[in-house]
DNA sequence: GTCGTGACAGTAG
DNA sequence: ACTACTGCCACGA
């Protein structure tokens, strides 16, 4: 059930436009809400129009947060409230994909 | 049409 | 926890 008429980049956006506060989507979950397996391209067009879009709600499937803004993600999680899992010394953190998953029906 | 690149995913050790 | 490798897909040159 994908979008053929949508750009991809388009319906990336769209997709990461659509999660709520408090939640987010591992770049395989957008490219499969998008009808494709492009966990790859929605990084590109993240990396490109991220400045857009909420883009500290898209995650890797491990519930890290971007390679190169895992820092500044921190601040927006901490302001909406997006639960989050901290290592024992807390010197690391990693979203708590079982509670923050945001499901596209 | 081919190649290199990438804010990735999954498996193996 | 880590690195290394392969597979996947979109994009620009």
């Amino acid at each position: 059930m994908p979008q053929p008429n949508e750009d991809f980049v388009g319906a990336v956006l769209e997709v990461v436009a659509a999660i709520p506060e408090g939640r987010v989507m591992s770049y395989g979950d957008v490219a499969a809400a998008i009808g494709s397996r492009a966990a790859r391209g929605v990084g590109q067009v993240m990396a490109y129009y991220g400045s857009e879009v909420p883009w500290w709600r898209v995650v890797r499937a491990s519930g890290h947060p971007p390679q190169c803004h895992e820092g500044r993600a921190l601040e927006f999680y901490r302001a909406e409230g997006t639960p989050l899992v901290w290592s024992r010394d807390r010197s690391v953190f990693r979203v708590d994909l079982a509670h923050a998953r945001h499901q596209p029906d």
